[in-house]
DNA sequence: GAGATAAATGTAAACGTGTTCATGGAATAA
DNA sequence: TTATTCCATGAACACGTTTACATTTATCTC
């Protein structure tokens, strides 16, 4: 081993008397080995500081013993909980994780993605499942298995692990509904590209038809989501038309953002204003009031959605996919509305 | 090409009518190749789907184009911001970034490190100063360039982007003091393995007797960063012997979790017991009452250390460290004590 | 004790790319 | 035209590891 650079394995080979072949089965298959053999290569190991060279490895064995995932963005607190248990899960079974993010942006999400490819990723996770039939198309030639996570759809094909995000909007929104409200308003987030938000929106949409009132009532207003972006958009609802007594956020983010302004603007919540979010994040419980929001069980989205890749790496081959449920969190940033007989 | 395997180098060569050395210099010198070749080759990409392969370009060209962090956690906020930005300006100059956390423990963070040292990182980000000698060694025996961020120390050896724990922390003090307080409490970061957390008690510590103050009665209480291990050490300060008026804490987590207790203990903030937090992360905003901390500029700090970090495998040699500034944001949560002559 | 079986180890050929060196051809200068 | 320079290209090796196959050594069976 020249002064300056890394040992590799036949400096170790060298140093313990065998061969390169007995010092890569030490590593990896010590079972096939003596134990004399073993401790001597070990100590070889241990007195060169050797570590293997991952791009050597991964050549030769055509396996990386690595995952990626592209989200769309590190930045909010979002993903950040159910990454940490996918990741959790991952190492214990000796697999690293690759995170790439989007910033929300298919294009970039397909060069992410060819990028985590390239570096002969051996599965993907992948938000949601609204992307172009190109990047399908280029998954399937490369035969890389991928899971599709953060949103459940019934009826749909490939394997998801997440849950019904329609379906929480609705189970929201009936709520809201219940408690007396009529002029209903809601913060989504960006639906282009984005099959969660959008099915939130679709969820509301939904129940407030069910329920009888009427569709064109309810004002939608798409924003970015970050705490300002949610704060600009409650202030341009509250001025509008007849002003809303509820205000349904796509995300906790956003309620965060539509609370602090409407607070700002000195409105009294949830007494002149309720305003709910979703997702179930930190921030739901600390800010005053605190918010009614759903529950979203993250860390074992994360977790069932790293067995769920190991399981089709290792030749599974019917996705086992599953449904996380969730479920409403009453606080207090949801009451009946001003007058209501309640 | 074989049907279900990537296209390589060589498939493209066959298919532009060339070697596959032209390939190579195509993608990696193209100004080294006539126009008319180039673009039949890069014709011959586009149509195959050709993406080059990690691990072979990492194995012949000796450089990964990758770069390492090392962080404590991922999933507190403390480092998301900063390392965001690291990571932009890296993906600025092509460089991708591999991210492992250590869990604020030693011994895997040097099993972090020398995993991603394995895997070919041209450079290392890591937190703060605080490792065994050990760690350094195998650093300094590979060769490989590293910066430590989020702290800065006068007069310390090494490449370091951050700024000085200990000094923000004299600041914040010295106001508290300023404002009247007597009966001073710390809630402070695990001090072990942790120079941020140490050098901020020593700040307070340092403030503390320079102010003349007994420091026999400051009461330190060491706690994991996690809103929960801030609540039960703010609740544990309330039992003891004389109450504190003011309650510094190590972090903005911390800070907030001591607010959320000392509002449900029935405490009227900031009148009863001031509480001060730092880092400013987003959560400081948001509480209430609304938290007076240290800002840091994470986003600046995240990208200053990419750049010391790119010089350094680009041959500088002369370390481009930087003390980056902060300042006491004052918002709602500190004020003076009850009766004080203010 | 001879032959058969099993266990332990070595040999050598991949894996996909970058890069040095050699080669051929075109352009330039005389 | 001939000699010279320069540019574009190809052939071949190196990078560090895994693994199929070959070989040696020990163990067992009758």
């Amino acid at each position: 081993m020249s002064r300056n650079s890394a040992p590799t394995l036949h400096d170790v080979a060298r140093r313990a008397g065998v061969s390169t072949a007995t010092v890569s089965r030490c590593l990896n298959t010590p079972q096939l080995v003596a134990e004399s053999t073993r401790e001597a290569v070990l100590r070889a190991v241990d007195e060169l500081g050797y570590t293997p060279h991952f791009a050597g490895r991964a050549l030769a064995s055509n396996r990386s013993n690595t995952i990626g995932a592209v989200i769309p963005t590190m930045e909010n607190a979002i993903f950040a909980r159910g990454l940490q248990a996918f990741q959790e899960t991952l190492a214990d079974a000796g697999v690293t994780l690759l995170v790439a993010s989007s910033s929300y942006d298919a294009v970039r999400e397909f060069e992410q993605i060819r990028a985590l490819v390239g570096r002969g990723v051996d599965g993907l996770l992948l938000i949601g499942s609204a992307r172009p039939a190109a990047t399908y198309a280029f998954l399937d030639r490369r035969r890389i298995p991928y899971v599709m996570a953060w949103n459940y759809r019934p009826n749909q094909s490939g394997c998801h692990v997440g849950f019904d995000n329609r379906q929480a909007a609705i189970e929201m929104t009936r709520k809201v509904i219940a408690l007396g409200h009529r002029r209903i308003a809601m913060i989504a987030g960006i639906t282009r590209d984005n099959d969660r938000a959008f099915d939130r929106v679709d969820g509301v949409r939904d129940a407030v038809i069910q329920a009888g009132l009427a569709v064109e009532d309810l004002q939608i207003v798409e924003a970015r989501y970050s705490l300002n972006s949610g704060g600009e958009a409650c202030a341009a609802l509250l001025e509008r038309g007849p002003r809303p007594t509820a205000i349904i956020c796509g995300n906790d983010v956003l309620a965060v953002g539509a609370i602090m302004m409407a607070k700002s603007l000195g409105l009294n919540l949830p007494e002149a204003l309720s305003i709910t979010g979703m997702d179930d994040i930190e921030l739901a419980r600390i800010v005053t009031p605190s918010l009614t929001t759903i529950h979203v069980p993250h860390r074992r989205m994360g977790s069932t959605a790293a067995r769920a890749l190991l399981a089709i790496r290792d030749g599974v081959t019917d996705c086992p996919g599953a449904l996380i449920d969730t479920h409403l969190v009453m606080r207090d940033s949801l009451a009946p509305p001003p007058g209501a007989d309640a």
